[in-house]
DNA sequence: TAGATTGTTAATCGATTAACAATC
DNA sequence: TAGATTGTTAATCGATTAACAATC
């Protein structure tokens, strides 16, 4: 049993990051009525290869049978299995500034199987204010509304100073998946699985390439003018 | 010089992302006065392997000497100029909503070499809008500013409906580096990089890990119990 | 000198791509 | 049957890690 396990999460990291690609396309091939779709088609609409798209579900089988194409109404289900959002995964937002906020409103977290179940902040001014019918609750209720709810992943959009303060009471409370949104590393024990999102490091590495791109375009212009 | 520009751009996208947090763990360094910093020292606190940092450095090369350590005085500048922020880029946020009013507010934005100079939408409530001291403006100003102030990359936070539209005139007022929080791909030419930021990836690969984790206590459970 | 360090190349590891038998 | 397709393995490619000479 524990064999069998390992064997679904035993996954590259570029694998898993690919898989909510992929159930995005298909549900909007679904949304439009498609029913099959082969790899070659499904790659394509994805600029990736066929073979990478079939080496990526091979890791978890069965999706077809060899010489007929992937049926969309099959194939939804079974990655959103995989995924783990077969059932909603009520989720906690920690942090009700301008980003919490955004969050909070952004439609497709639930539509994508992330209801958010709780909003707290500490500061008495956003406390009470609603967002899509949640009201902002206090940091006091974090422990007993995660309980209650059966949270288990949480968005955290506090001040850089305070994530590790409240990484630290999510997990003691049960939360075992973080989205941080804080500039900040967390230390968290084994079995919590952390994900950062830092925006330095996107807005970085698209400078790095704008100053690519600048430079190429001077030495292309150089070259004009020898000519 | 064509050849000398492609050296320093023809750099692997997985070292390119940990040029930030070089720079990032430098600049706290320098905060607290630290002088020389080792290539083991440094990798230690970013949780990697001395001779991949070192790897990474020497597609610049030219930051030390054999036997001496880094000076961190002259690595952060250096860091800079190859990411391309040793002098500010000016940069505009499209869409006002909840997302491009955080950005707008996030500080670091500043103080990373991305100063805010300009933030449109079409909404009349939020043209006038005041953040960190900059109005929100027109959509119908977007080329004049981006022009007047020379930005050359943009944060998109329009909804996924107009993001290909809004791009589509960027790109032709002159901008070759768009930030897209927008869920949808967008079509850009040749010399214009994009980098998408998709939440719902984050979030399902966390769900994924998630997932993997209860399977796994689950397994050690049923391992307990039948002992 | 002895110990520590970098720059640089070689070895290893892992991810992507190609190939192809089995199947429809 | 012929053409298209998947599942699966092998080949290729690229990124990470190790090793080590040169240097301080």
């Amino acid at each position: 049993m524990a064999k069998k396990n390992r064997k679904t999460c035993d996954v590259p990291d570029a694998t898993i990051h690919r898989l909510p690609l992929y159930l995005e396309k298909l549900k909007m091939l679904q949304a439009i009525g498609v029913e099959d779709v082969s790899s070659r088609q499904l790659a394509e609409s994805l600029d990736i290869k066929a073979s990478q798209l079939r080496h990526d579900f091979h890791y978890f089988g069965g999706f077809s049978r060899p010489g007929r194409p992937y049926q969309v109404t099959k194939l939804v289900p079974a990655l959103e299995k995989i995924i783990g959002i077969s059932v909603p995964q009520p989720t906690a937002i920690i942090g009700a500034g301008h980003l919490g906020q955004a969050l909070a409103n952004y439609q497709n977290l639930d539509l994508q199987g992330f209801p958010v179940k709780g909003i707290f902040d500490t500061n008495p001014k956003l406390i009470g204010l609603e967002m899509r019918g949640q009201p902002v609750q206090d940091m006091d209720d974090l422990e007993a509304v995660i309980q209650r709810e059966g949270i288990k992943i949480a968005i955290l959009t506090v001040p850089a100073t305070q994530a590790q303060v409240v990484a630290d009471r999510l997990v003691a409370a049960g939360v075992i998946g973080i989205f941080n949104f804080a500039p900040t590393d967390l230390k968290v024990p084994e079995g919590v699985a952390v994900r950062n999102e830092r925006l330095a490091v996107g807005i970085m590495s698209l400078s790095f390439k704008v100053k690519c791109i600048l430079q190429a375009q001077e030495g292309e212009d150089a070259q004009a003018e020898e000519l």
